[in-house]
RNA sequence: GCAGAUGUGGCGAAACUGGCAGACGCACAGGACUUAAAAUCCUGCGGGACUAACCUCCCGUGCCGGUUCGAUUCCGGCCAUCUGCACCA
């Protein structure tokens, strides 16, 4: 007898959104409260993929159990819904992306509330309604009145054919991925955040909070701190200096040359006196069609220009030397500028041996000179004068009050952060709620006049330089200075997607305030978030972006918590049946409609549960989740051996104590894979047994619940208990009867198991030992043998070595 | 290139702080039920040697080496694969 689970999955859907049952309590009186996350989706029109469901179902499962455990539970949902692809689709269709979005996003509530996930309904969000971003501009305005938001010109991919800038994922290979033509980089003025003066802290709060060990590496990685010094080098015949930033200022004498960035001001500064300008230029040019990571990447062969009649000064040496161009130096760290200590950088030693440039070793390491490779580690300084003898610590002591003594030097902090570039030249996101005045140059507009709302437009092509499509919105550009009344222009750039998803945590507290982003109650009641679970892909931008803008708004007195979420956690990906990253092209998509149609929503829940450990990637497999309904038909048929009786059996009581125990602590470790282990051996047993009573069922349906949320209401219902799961208390177990009187102790001969014996728990060794030697197959294995030495660990294992 | 991770049967995996490798599931094989098939239920299932069968023995957690009575687990060195890299979300 197969299930019906469409009929039941519906009806108790039908129940739990009509009455709000998962709905957090605005009383806030109970002060156990716990604030579940999940990163909210960006509402494609490809619709739901199979991997929102594995983040959802663990958070879900979470969700469930604290309720039952007495929490008053905020499990938020809503849609991160302004981007690229509705608007890319705008312009190829003619459709306005508000209409797309719509759309899109009433396909994904469908879907979502198919699966059964115990989110507040009454809580949904979206980026792009101006109840929202009023607050998400509000933000920017603060950060700007902070001096936390400021313009600079930078760099963006510029596609020559559509005249657009483009995101980096839409530059494949150096060119347009749309119409395949050169992308270069492009100058223009952008708003910029201060990301980087709270890099120190971004850094030590990690200390606070319980985030994965290895997203905090990533993170601490990402701000990129390290300690060192800026070095100035007199430019020959001028009273000018070239600065650069070295991690190993001990390693100066062995400077032998400079490379700046091509990008460096250096060059125009100086261009009378460069004699072989068209040359630079070139390289200029060439170096603007490459990123960044291109340059990295493809930079196994080291390019580069000397800069003829432009010469340095090393300043410990007072040798004059070379200064280059080149582009495995980045413009965006440190100073753009390098000194190139050859013999004991590898990236130096490369570019050294390619151009023919003096490599003085000032290194010893104690065996080897330089060979076929720079020497990088740490050694004895030699060659360079009053260093000589020292070892790195003490030579970087030395030489850094030297050169603060000389002033011509001084340590410094450093960080590969760099600020956050927030302009977008794109239609389909939040206005930039700032006006340009040609007296009072950049003003907010007044925060009365929020939210700035993002005009109608009917072309969303870019403009002719990549200009925001708003940029030909003559009537909504002209506007008046908010401080003297003249005429003055609206910013026609938006915000980036990365805006919205900042600080959304905030507004599910309280999302229909009309007067703050959150009321004072609801942040202090419900923050921190105490449990979000994302994507390993969002470690460096989204989670140091909105871990920023939190503490900004700490800062600022509008949120109680210097941090945004206490614990953060990750799932792996999904992959198709091949192994390989779902996508159209590969045609292995997995569409989760089809899946709750043929196999119900339990059934894929429990499916995503168990398919393997849920922060690592897992293929996707028809077969395996066959299998998973096949178990949930096995628990639907327990109801044909129900017995009546109002405490476990003898014969089961150790296994219920026991799993409750392992579930409970299971789902806090996100082990839902041994979860469903456990529930599969349970309905093993019972199976066996032929029969299960009342107590022990409740039980099972309560533990399996938060999986099937479903199958076990309807199974509970049909039982004859009276009320629904979902106000239940979560089962207890009793840690004695989770302890085994006897255990099996593996007796080993030289690590190698040679029997097994029953003793009783806690058993001395000298009775153990009796018993060990009582084994024929001890006995034979230990035959003839010297016996060496014996381990006895209690309640473990019985090790004998012999010769 | 930089950073983070992963590697265990035919497959997905399990193994709590170093202590019986392979729980649980899939696939496969055999049996029961059935006129039959499907479904369901029961049993077996890492590889090899020996055996009629049991017994027994050897090998085995990517590769090489180390620490240890004992290593999937700890250390050193390799190899392979996956993910992110700042305008995708």
């Amino acid at each position: 007898m197969a299930y019906n689970f469409k009929e039941i999955e519906k009806k108790w859907q039908d129940k739990w959104y009509k009455e709000g049952t998962f709905n957090a309590s605005t009383d806030y009186t109970n002060p156990k409260k716990w604030y579940g996350l999940i990163e909210f989706p960006y509402p494609s029109g490809q619709g739901l993929h199979v991997g929102h469901p594995r983040s959802y179902t663990a958070l879900d499962i979470i969700a469930r159990k604290r309720r039952m455990q007495g929490y008053n539970v905020l499990f938020p949902i809503g849609f991160d819904a302004f981007g690229l692809p509705a608007e890319n689709f705008a312009i190829k269709n003619h459709i306005h992306p508000r209409i797309t979005t719509e759309k899109n996003i009433a396909h994904f509530t469908e879907q979502l509330k198919s699966i059964g996930f115990s989110f507040d309904w009454s809580r949904e969000i979206n980026t792009t309604d101006p109840n929202y971003y009023k607050w998400t501009q509000w933000i920017f305005i603060q950060l700007f009145k902070h001096g936390l938001a400021y313009k600079a010109t930078m760099p963006i991919n510029f596609c020559t054919g559509c005249k657009v800038g483009l995101a980096n994922e839409e530059v494949v290979n150096g060119v347009c991925e749309r119409c395949g033509s050169p992308v270069i980089q492009k100058e223009k003025s952008e708003w910029m955040l201060k990301i980087t003066e709270y890099a120190q802290r971004l850094i030590d709060d990690l200390d606070d909070i319980d985030f994965l060990e290895k997203i905090k590496i990533q993170q601490r990685n990402w701000i990129g701190r390290s300690e060192g010094a800026e070095v100035k080098f007199q430019i020959t015949g001028t009273s000018d200096n070239l600065e650069v930033y070295t991690t190993r200022p001990d390693t100066l004498f062995g400077a032998t040359y400079m490379v700046i960035a091509p990008e460096h001001k250096l060059i125009e500064k100086y261009a009378d006196r460069i004699t072989n300008m068209p040359e630079i230029e070139e390289y200029k040019r060439q170096a603007s069609l490459k990123s960044d990571f291109e340059r990295a990447e493809i930079n196994k062969d080291k390019t580069g220009v000397e800069i003829k009649g432009i010469t340095a000064i090393n300043p410990l040496t007072k040798k004059e030397i070379p200064v280059w161009i080149s582009d495995y130096v980045l413009s965006t760290y440190g100073t753009g500028a390098i000194m190139a200590v050859p013999a004991h950088d590898e990236r130096d030693y490369e570019f050294a041996q390619k151009f023919n440039l003096p490599i003085v070793q000032v290194l010893d390491d104690g065996q080897s000179l330089v060979k076929d490779g720079a020497m990088v580690g740490d050694g004895i300084h030699i060659n360079s004068g009053f260093l000589d003898g020292l070892n790195k610590e003490d030579a970087i002591d030395k030489v850094n009050k030297y050169l603060e003594d000389n002033n011509i030097g001084k340590k410094k902090v450093n960080y590969k952060l760099r600020d956050w570039v927030f302009s977008r030249q794109r239609y389909w996101g939040e206005p930039i709620p700032m006006v340009y005045c040609e007296h009072c140059g950049w003003q907010p507009i007044p925060e009365e006049e929020l939210p700035l709302k993002l005009p109608e437009v009917e072309d969303f092509e870019p403009g002719e330089n990549g200009e925001s499509p708003l940029a030909k919105m003559e009537d909504w550009i002209k506007t008046t200075c908010p401080v003297c009344g003249k005429e003055a222009r609206r910013e026609t750039d938006t915000m980036p997607q990365w805006a919205g998803s900042s600080w959304y945590f905030l507004r599910y507290m309280d999302p229909h305030n009309n007067n703050a982003l959150a009321s004072k109650q609801a942040l202090e009641y419900w923050s921190p978030v105490d449990w979000y679970n994302g994507g390993m892909e969002h470690t460096t931008l989204h989670l140091l972006y909105s871990r920023f803008w939190h503490k900004f708004l700490y800062d600022i007195g509008v949120v109680p918590t210097k941090e945004p979420y206490q614990k953060r956690t990750s799932h792996g990906m999904i992959l198709g049946d091949n192994g390989e990253k779902m996508s159209k092209s590969k045609g292995n998509v997995i569409n989760p409609d089809d899946i709750v149609n043929e196999f119900g929503a339990d059934t894929f829940r429990v499916y995503e549960m168990f398919m393997g450990p849920f922060d690592q990637s897992a293929a996707w497999s028809m077969d395996s989740i066959r299998g998973c309904l096949k178990f949930l038909d096995r628990v639907w048929n327990m109801q044909t051996m129900l017995v009546e009786g109002d405490t476990y059996s003898k014969e089961t009581e150790s296994m219920m104590h026991k799993a409750i125990k392992k579930v409970t602590n299971d789902i806090e470790e996100m082990k839902f894979n041994t979860c469903v282990s456990t529930f599969m051996t349970m309905v093993n047993e019972f199976y066996k047994l032929k029969r299960i009573n009342k107590a022990e069922f409740k039980t099972f349906l309560t533990l399996l619940n938060p999986f099937a949320p479903h199958i076990t209401e309807e199974l509970n219902k049909l039982a004859g208990f009276e009320n629904d799961i979902s106000t239940y208390n979560w089962p207890k177990y009793d840690e004695a009867k989770t302890i085994d009187d006897t255990i099996e102790i593996p007796v080993q001969v030289n690590g190698k198991l040679k029997a097994t014996i029953n003793v009783l728990r806690d058993t001395d060794e000298s009775s153990v030992k009796i018993a060990v030697y009582d084994n024929t197959s001890v006995q034979n294995a230990v035959k003839d043998k010297q016996i060496v030495k014996e381990i006895y660990v209690k309640n473990k294992i019985y090790n004998i070595v012999v010769k």
